[in-house]
DNA sequence: CTGAAAGCGCTTACAG
DNA sequence: CTGAAAGCGCTTACAG
């Protein structure tokens, strides 16, 4: 390649990457003129045998046509990209064995990490440790020192928005919640419980489903939860995919937003601020998750790390809010 | 590695890939006890060397925001999984300059194939053929041999949005367009104002903005657009983002859709099945779209192919339509 | 059908 | 400061 004009192959490697050795400015600048003439490309894939790097990471969510993973997954790649990192996407959709699938194959392909929302209940330790790269995991929890995590506090973030609610003076204050199987749906559940009981109120069994974090989970959901004899008259819902199946909802049935079902959602997506109303929503800090991840990665630290950011409530209109009148309700 | 198991690593190597040599299934047997006992795991960067293939793809995109980017990446990921390719994902936040740089880091990483769609005005051909790696331009076109291009037609499906607000008898049919530099924002135009003249009217370029492909750009293009003496009563919208904004304006403005402001869109993202009212949009056949990348790549034809797919109006509501009396107006 | 060896294009100790 | 050489872990002609 290059080699032909000038010098050995060694000090051509150095001055690319400001090697290990130094290089006198003369013979840099020879080596530097021959990679312009014959217009070199470094073969990354060469590199990477060689040096054990692969410059490149691993991302894999459950769901990339869900808002908060697009922004989560668009976030990770720009810290990345400024880190000098690639990004290889996968979807696992939902399936384990499909994750479990991808992240071999990235693996295989010696990432340099490895960021998982994974959608396997526990993780594999074993599996992880013999991978041999750092992991961290978007979005979950995990008992493992070798693992890195980073997370929201979903429980605060339920509790802050079911206790806005509260102060409303919505009687009937329902949950649309997340596949309880989901460590997030199931922390949001509890925050939600844990504001009504500490109102003294007993969460209403039949103001509570289940369903996936998508539109039309959200939208089977309210139609069931709105037809009753009894409906809530205002809903924490666990995610802005399901408060948009929801405004379809009520839209349908004709019920008003948030005169006639008050509701506070999750995530911090842009979306929740087109919606009409403009959804009051606990934000997640997506820039900085992704920050943090790309951080632990570079930074190779040695034993797991857990950080748990804070969400932060965005009051607009769906709780009932007005801008002249916040806390009024209707 | 497996080595130690039993024979040589050329008999490895062909029993993995079911390689260029026959083995006798009895060396067969053996050497798949060592890989499972050894817990081997090929590495993918090291074949990749040796033989020149990466079994990656990359994808840039302008902005992975975008509902129909998301979609498009989804579905690509989908296909290349499929056909065993791993995806590299840029998004190249409309900056020409980031995309040829994020171009380069794939073609430096030696991908086997290159999906773009491109921010740039005309691709480099030069540069496209010294890559050496099958591009496929996404939503593009091209007149180049040597690059495959994949779109949409984006006239004609403009122009039916638009003669089918012509057919409900609106009288001030206007376009809420994308940025006229982009081809497919100019299609999109074209569209809408050769369905206006066919109809004996002439396009009213009072009633056009151009503004970028998001919610933010519908939101203010509509505020201007609807604040004027003599407003549109109906809207062609070039892109799913846009409407949202459009949608978010109209409730800011007290408008009511269809009544007030019918519009039709473009893209057939899930969004225009949740928007209230639902949305009447053209569909762009993303699943076919990924396919016939994923399948261009992999069949490595030589000479670059163009494919355009017809885009599909899917009625619905903000158009003006009813489920029980279609093409009614209000 | 199978082994020994060269080679993919880099990086990195090792001598000088 | 620089060169010659080994090595990263595979694949693939080349002999047998």
């Amino acid at each position: 390649v290059a080699r032909a004009a000038g010098t050995s192959t060694a000090v051509v490697s150095y001055v690319l990457n400001d090697g290990p050795r130094p290089v006198s400015s003369e013979t840099r600048q020879k080596v530097l003129d021959a990679v312009e003439s014959t217009g070199y490309r470094p073969d990354a894939i060469a590199r990477a045998l060689a040096s054990g790097a692969s410059r490149t990471l691993g991302m894999i969510v459950p769901d990339i046509a869900n808002a908060f993973f697009t922004d989560l997954t668009d976030a990770v790649e720009e810290a990345a990209s400024d880190a000098g990192l690639l990004l290889l996407l996968g979807d696992s959709d939902e399936d384990p064995a499909r994750e479990r699938e991808l992240a071999e194959s990235f693996v295989g392909r010696r990432v340099d990490g490895l960021l998982l929302v994974s959608v396997r209940p526990e993780l594999d330790g074993r599996w992880v440790s013999s991978a041999g790269v750092p992991v961290v995991l978007l979005d979950r929890t995990i008992h493992d020192t070798r693992i890195h995590a980073i997370t929201v506090d979903n429980h605060a973030g339920a509790r802050a928005a079911t206790e806005h609610l509260v102060e409303h003076g919505y009687s009937r204050i329902g949950l649309l919640g997340g596949p309880v199987d989901k460590p997030t749906a199931h922390a949001r559940l509890d925050g939600w419980s844990d504001a009504l009981r500490a109102a003294g109120r007993e969460p209403d069994p039949d103001l509570v489903a289940h369903v996936p974090f998508t539109r039309h989970g959200g939208y089977e959901a309210s139609l069931s939860l709105l037809d009753g004899t009894e409906p809530p008259d205002a809903l924490f819902v666990a995610s802005e995919q399901q408060a948009v199946g929801l405004l379809r909802a009520t839209a349908k049935l004709g019920l008003r937003v948030p005169e006639d079902l008050a509701l506070i959602t999750f995530d911090g997506t842009e979306i929740s601020e087109y919606c009409t109303p403009q959804l009051t929503t606990v934000a997640q800090p997506i820039a900085a998750i992704a920050a943090d991840a790309i951080a632990l990665i570079t930074h190779h630290e040695n034993h797991g790390k857990q950080i748990t950011h804070r969400p932060e409530l965005i009051i607009r209109h769906s709780c009932g809010c007005t801008p002249s009148a916040p806390h009024e309700k209707g």
